[in-house]
RNA sequence: GCGGAAAUAGCUCAGCUGGUAGAGCAUCAGUUUCCCAAACUGAAGGCCGCGGGUUCGAAUCCCGUUUUCCGCUCCA
């Protein structure tokens, strides 16, 4: 990381504290690692970006529908999605290589070591202790087994080790008044699988054909062992998913498809393409046949902002199994190979997920500007925000010019009109000046400014944020001339 | 989780080798009436992250702890 992009960082986190867009949670209480809270103008923004991809999703897709499912889950869902068990996994670390590894793995190592010098009655007794202690979730025990068999660490070849130590990635609690193990229930680690267990009543109730999608915004919670750098990596994250259902054998085809739109939504928001790309992963996950991210150039490098997954019909299968309901869609279209309609099958599914808070900083760092504005005469500069007027969280501030003279009146009734279809602010303290750049600070992208011309032909200037340019319009166009600078037309087009 | 650095007013920071806190900006009230910040007067704002120790005395030295940042590690 150069000191230039560093210094960016830094300056855009501070910048989103002091203005009202991110503070750390409970922070009168020194913080919650890794926990943010949105501020007056972040939750306007956020909603914004929400609204934005909803509408692109949603609205604009006769096949998309949209759904809100809840936090908790049956806990069957975990075991079903591969969470309960993928989720957690004993690790050890050893101290003076700084290596971790999984404790199991290490045992499982050392039983090959021994079948493999003949000891066949110390791998046999090894791999029952490590069962024993495995199914127990007895973690001392593993240690204990690591200690008597001498397992040395492969870097540092010492052994001193930590403890072992259970990293499950997922939140749990208790439902109900008896705390027992039947009523843990958790916060569940991605969105999709609301969607997933929904599936039917969706395609049934909404009388859905394939291929259709199912779109949720809504909370995830990951127990992350490092969470760091800012909202990058929280504990407590919002998604914006949407699961494809199609055909099996068509899945290429969409997640072609997915991969280009996805990627024409952010740069509708007018990013310079090259701070985006592709990243295809090369390992795939347990359920997907392809994957590609798309990764935004942060400053500490390109980070996953979305990802595209094709994940086959593995989910919907497990759910099968493990619920005992029937998945299949009967497709009554006509597959010409065969002559007959396609019949029943489970779907495959083509996942779009991204990242709302990474989203969020993403449009932050974008929009992000200290601006020289020095002239030969005077030192001069501004720290401005360029948002999308879309994304803006104050559309249009109004300034009386000063604070006489009948102007502050006529900017109030000129702002009660407006305030029907926007979200502004009024402010009359301090020279005009100032509050265009409090107001570039934000991001506001229009100020209107009401002058003693305004009171004898009823005209107002507009200020743009960008150009720093002004134009006098008349008061009674204002609400048509900022609503289609700031309509969603111009993003969704 | 390991190693390194940091934490003082809303923000950016100063405060030397221990003697109970300061600036600029921001905020608020007033003055000024100006179309692109930093004009004038006044006010408010701090358990110097938290806990303990050394000391007559700690923002300052020592230990612990929390949070943040950087590196390693992890990230289905």
């Amino acid at each position: 990381m150069s000191k230039n992009t560093d210094e960016l960082f830094k300056n855009v986190i501070a910048h989103a504290k002091e203005y009202g867009f991110v503070f750390p949670s409970s922070e009168i209480y020194d913080g919650l690692s890794a926990v943010y809270d949105y501020g007056q103008y972040g939750a306007e923004l956020k909603n914004n970006l929400k609204t934005y991809w909803w509408k692109a999703m949603v609205q604009m897709n006769e096949n998309i529908v949209g759904i809100d499912s809840a936090i908790f889950m049956h806990p069957k869902i975990w075991k079903a999605s591969g969470h309960v068990d993928g989720f957690s996994d004993p690790m050890i670390d050893n101290k003076d290589s700084k290596k971790r590894y999984r404790a199991d793995q290490l045992l499982e190592d050392k039983i090959a070591r021994y079948d493999k010098d003949g000891k066949t009655d110390k791998a046999e007794a090894l791999q029952t202790a490590m069962d024993e202690a495995l199914k127990n979730e007895d973690l001392p025990r593993l240690k204990e087994l690591i200690i008597e068999h001498e397992i040395a660490c492969p870097v540092s070849g010492t052994r001193n080790w930590t403890d072992v130590r259970q990293f499950n990635l997922m939140f749990s609690t208790q439902m109900g008044a008896v705390a027992d193990d039947a009523d843990v229930v958790y916060l569940r680690p991605e969105t999709a699988q609301g969607i997933f267990v929904n599936y039917l009543n969706v395609q049934k109730s909404g009388r859905m054909k394939i291929p259709f999608g199912i779109a949720q915004i809504g909370k995830a919670f990951r127990n992350e062992v490092i969470a760091r750098q800012f909202i990058i990596r929280m504990r407590e994250f919002e998604q914006m998913e949407m699961q494809f259902f199609v055909r099996p054998g068509t899945e290429m085809e969409w997640y072609k498809k997915w991969k280009e739109t996805r990627l024409q939504w952010h740069l509708a928001l007018g990013t310079d393409a090259a701070k985006y790309r592709y990243h295809d992963h090369v390992k795939l996950a347990h359920y997907a046949n392809a994957a590609v991210d798309i990764e935004f150039d942060f400053p500490f490098g390109f980070k996953e902002v979305e990802g595209i997954h094709s994940r086959t019909d593995f989910d919907l299968s497990q759910h099968q199994q493990f619920s005992g309901k029937k998945m299949q869609y009967f497709d009554p279209e006509i597959d010409p190979a065969t002559d007959k309609p396609y019949g029943n099958y489970i779907p495959y599914v083509i996942e779009t997920s991204i990242g709302l808070d990474r989203m969020f900083l993403l449009t932050m760092m974008n929009a992000y500007e200290e601006e020289d504005l020095s002239t030969d005469e005077k030192q001069d500069s501004r720290t401005v925000l360029r948002l999308h007027p879309c994304l803006a969280p104050v559309k249009a501030a109004i300034f009386p010019l000063i604070k006489k003279d009948g102007l502050p009146e006529k900017a109030r009734a000129i702002m009660d009109k407006l305030k029907l279809d926007f979200n502004l602010q009024y402010e009359e303290k301090d020279a005009i000046g100032k509050r265009y750049r409090r107001q570039d600070a934000i991001g506001t992208p229009f100020c209107i400014t009401v002058d003693h011309q305004t009171l004898e032909d009823n005209t107002v200037t507009i200020r743009h944020r960008d150009s720093m340019q002004q134009e006098r319009v008349a008061a009674d166009d204002l609400d048509k001339i900022i609503g289609a600078l700031v309509s969603w037309k111009n993003l969704l087009r």
